[in-house]
DNA sequence: GTTTAGGGTTGG
């Protein structure tokens, strides 16, 4: 079936199905979307890039990952989506961003495995492409052109004829509409007025929960207990034979939907237990967060009135004493003796014996105490068997018991994992399978999954997109990135001060989650390896030159600099020109002089061209030029795609210093990391290269490209205290602009200096300093005396401006 | 047309 979604809600001239949401349904059908308007034609996810006129093309994919509502400033919303396409071996996957009341209509319309078309979108620069190694542009939708087409798997079985499904069976034969009319909704009872005998839909908070373990039977049991508004609290019992037909449960508090549930009495108590028919969706409790159902069925009934009864028990549950505390800690928090959830990944895994298996897992935080350390042959463990000095020390390893063992076989090292009710132990323990010559020392903490399920003892897989794991990804991404390790973030900002020109617009920061603010104080007392959200005002930042915050990052070696000024370049070229060395001109190039447009030549510059692309035509695809000055460098890229500066080094041709780019393109200059390149100049077109750009240009040259960055340091402050942080990893997100446009582009590079004025208005103007909702990252450094060091990151975090000038959408001029 | 379990920690 198919749907329409328009920000502007357009009908056009197509039946409407009556379920009270602003989604239109066009017809019927399975498959592709096939009434996407026929004017519209397809372009490979491929493809995509600024430089292609996208009117009317339209992008078709399956929605592998769809993120939360978030509301922005100025009462609107954002949605991030990743659309996959598949065929013939070629798999491209973009990030879709939505915006408005497209970006409602989505979140509550289109789920993840849709098949979706989209039309009327801009691309822009990914700012995630370096994290998620996606796509290096991204599509946005937002405004009266941009709509979605979704088209939905076929179900396997027809609906449950009683229920408003949001997915309707489709019929291959027709695309006749099926009208809902006054379908009876689901009734839920309370939990106190369950009567024996019944067969019952209730809704219910999660207060206890064991994962589903096996039973004597066939089948597995889940135990979990539920309250409600009513006060009550019910016992409910689950036998499934499939693990994935049971309650998706993470943590007490989740949200849950039991339909066909009976009643019966043991111990002069009401009980609930699964009966024919029996279904159960879940959602997270968190208020405010978005309703994402989660159930591995592929039809099930969900509608506007099941988010609203999502919502009030949530609003319910936040303001009940009595919910019982959540056992999750981090790794850091933990004491001896302690019982506590974790959420982790693991990282490695190692049968021990039958009743005993190793997991090695992190969460990027450290234990205040001594861990045990386990000794395994390298043979026996899958995953690598060993880890940096530096993220050993981080790493938690986990016994795992008797009936949890069978849940570890498919356990794979990178899965994220929830470990409910593990036990944190102290002193000389005996570890099964380990030579009675090595014991686990004295004093050092172990953690054990002990076997049974009391207490909810148990583990499971967390969803990658669930929210906990989405934010220990951002954290253990933080000690991953080897640029941490880099001194460069701990240096001392040389900068002086200036005074920089009246602000221009008071922004505001739009934090893309929406979480109670800590207070500094809390966050520089809880230490590494935690994420915060705060509410601060922005007191200072460095460097305040903004040219000085774009920098060079390798990310091979890790290394960081400036990026050269114009006198530095010049100089290099004039260098490189001054010494008219012969040279012999590489056998593949025919070589001549330049005519420069405009103007003429103020000295002998000698051009040199592939021979091949001559002949094939290709005459301004790239150029190899000797002996110009830096200006003229840039005139002739007016005239060619790629301009190459070279000089003479041996008799041989050469690359100038690699301070001076290697490469122009247009506005944009491309440069070669110094440590990691090895200059050797061939042919970039060679094996078959159809496209000429800086990345089959660095690799034939075999240089190492740097990457434009941002680099920052501000410092904030709240009632509570003042903290620095640098703004790094989710610059480009920041401030909505990439590095690499900033780098080419005075637009952008004023944007981003009005961007950070409105945030931090000058001392001497009268703009008021606004309060800022941001994300912190927290993680541990040493620094060059060998001494841990507390650093902090602004990530997940966006400047969401109510200033139109700074609201317009960016387009580099060119 | 319904067996299984029916929360509650000491254990390597």
């Amino acid at each position: 079936m198919g749907y329409y979604l328009s920000s502007s809600h357009l009908l056009i001239g197509l039946p409407q199905i009556s379920i009270n949401m602003p989604v239109h349904l066009l017809s019927d059908g399975a498959g592709p979307p096939r009434q996407v308007p026929s004017h519209l034609s397809r372009i490979p996810i491929t493809l995509i890039n600024t430089s292609v006129d996208c009117t009317d093309r339209t992008v078709q994919g399956r929605v592998v990952h769809k993120g939360p509502l978030v509301p922005t400033a100025a009462d609107s919303f954002i949605l991030k989506a990743v659309v996959t396409e598949e065929s013939e071996q070629i798999v491209g996957s973009i990030n879709v961003i939505l915006q408005g009341t497209l970006a409602q209509d989505f979140s509550q319309s289109v789920h993840q495995g849709d098949v979706v078309a989209a039309s009327g979108f801009t691309v822009g620069k990914s700012p995630t492409r370096l994290r998620d190694k996606l796509h290096p542009f991204n599509l946005q939708l937002s405004g009266d052109h941009a709509c979605v087409f979704v088209s939905r798997e076929v179900p396997p079985h027809p609906p449950h004829p009683r229920s408003l499904a949001v997915v309707r069976r489709a019929s291959a034969a027709s695309t006749e509409v099926s009208r809902v009319t006054k379908v009876p909704k689901y009734m839920y009872v309370r939990l106190k007025d369950l009567k024996p005998g019944t067969v019952v839909n209730v809704y219910g908070v999660v207060v206890f929960f064991k994962q589903p373990f096996r039973t004597r039977g066939t089948d597995f049991c889940s135990s979990l207990k539920i309250t409600d508004q009513s006060n009550q609290s019910v016992f409910c019992t689950i036998f499934c034979e499939k693990l994935e037909d049971h309650p998706k449960i993470f943590q007490i508090g989740d949200i849950i939907r039991l339909h066909r549930v009976k009643t019966q009495f043991f111990n002069d108590s009401i009980m609930l237990v699964n009966t024919f028919g029996f279904s159960v969706v879940t959602f997270d409790g968190g208020e405010g967060g978005p309703v994402e159902p989660r159930t591995s069925c592929q039809k099930f009934h969900f509608d506007e009135t099941d988010g609203s009864t999502v919502e009030e028990l949530r609003a319910w549950a936040a303001g009940q004493v009595k919910m019982p505390p959540s056992p999750l800690m981090r790794l850091s928090a933990v004491q001896p003796t302690n019982y506590f959830d974790l959420t982790c990944q693991l990282l490695a895994k190692a049968s021990i014996d039958s009743t005993c298996t190793l997991l090695r897992v992190w969460d990027g935080s450290r234990c205040a105490h001594t861990l045990l350390k386990v000794n395994i042959s390298p043979d026996i463990i899958e995953g690598p068997p060993s880890f940096s000095a530096r993220k050993e020390e981080l790493i938690a390893n986990i016994l795992v018991y008797d009936n949890h063992v069978e849940f570890t076989r498919q356990l794979k090292p990178g899965d994220f994992l929830r470990l409910y009710n593990l036990r944190a132990i102290p002193g000389s323990q005996k570890v099964p399978g380990l030579p009675s010559s090595q014991p686990a020392e004295l004093h050092h903490l172990s953690f054990h999954l002990h076997g049974g399920t009391a207490y909810g003892r148990g583990l499971r897989i967390l969803p990658e997109n669930s929210s906990d794991v989405q934010e220990l990804k951002r954290v253990l991404d933080l000690f991953e990135d080897d640029e941490l390790n880099n001194s460069y973030l701990m240096d001392t900002w040389s900068t002086t001060p200036e005074s920089s020109a009246g602000a221009e617009a008071a922004g505001g920061l739009e934090l893309l989650d929406d979480r109670h603010p800590e207070q500094l104080s809390e966050v520089r007392r809880a230490g590494p390896g935690g994420v915060h959200h705060v509410r601060v005002q922005l007191r200072s930042y460095e460097p305040q030159k903004l040219h000085q915050l774009l920098k060079l990052y390798c990310s091979k070696c890790s290394s960081m600099q400036d990026v050269p000024d114009e006198e530095l370049v010049e100089n290099l070229f004039s260098q490189a020109s001054r010494s008219p060395v012969p040279c012999d001109p590489p056998p593949w190039a025919l070589s001549g002089m330049a005519r420069l447009p405009p103007g003429p030549l103020k000295r002998t510059l000698s051009i040199h061209m592939s021979k091949q692309l001559v002949s094939e035509g290709k005459t301004t695809q790239l150029i190899f030029i000797m002996g110009s000055s830096l200006e003229e460098a840039i005139q002739l890229t007016s005239g060619y795609q790629n301009v190459v500066p070279v000089m003479s080094s041996g008799g041989h041709m050469t690359l100038l210093d690699l301070s001076a780019p290697f490469l122009f393109r247009g506005r944009k200059r491309f440069y070669g990391c110094r440590n990691c390149s090895d200059v050797v100049i061939k042919e970039p077109w060679g094996n078959g290269v159809e496209l000429i750009n800086e990345k089959t240009i660095a690799e034939a040259f075999g240089i190492q490209l740097m990457q434009f960055v941002f680099l920052m340091k501000f410092k904030l402050q709240d009632a509570t205290d003042s903290l620095d942080v640098f703004l790094f990893r989710d610059a480009e997100l920041f401030f909505g602009v990439t590095a690499e446009d900033a780098a080419a582009n005075q637009e952008a590079q004023s944007r981003v200096c009005r961007m950070v004025e409105s945030i931090c208005p000058p001392e001497d103007s009268t703009g008021e300093r606004p309060w800022l909702h941001l994300c912190l990252v927290s993680y541990s450094r040493e620094d060059d005396f060998g001494q841990n060091q507390t650093c902090y990151q602004i990530c997940h975090s966006a400047i969401a401006s109510s200033s139109p000038d700074l609201q317009a959408p960016f387009h580099p001029p060119f």
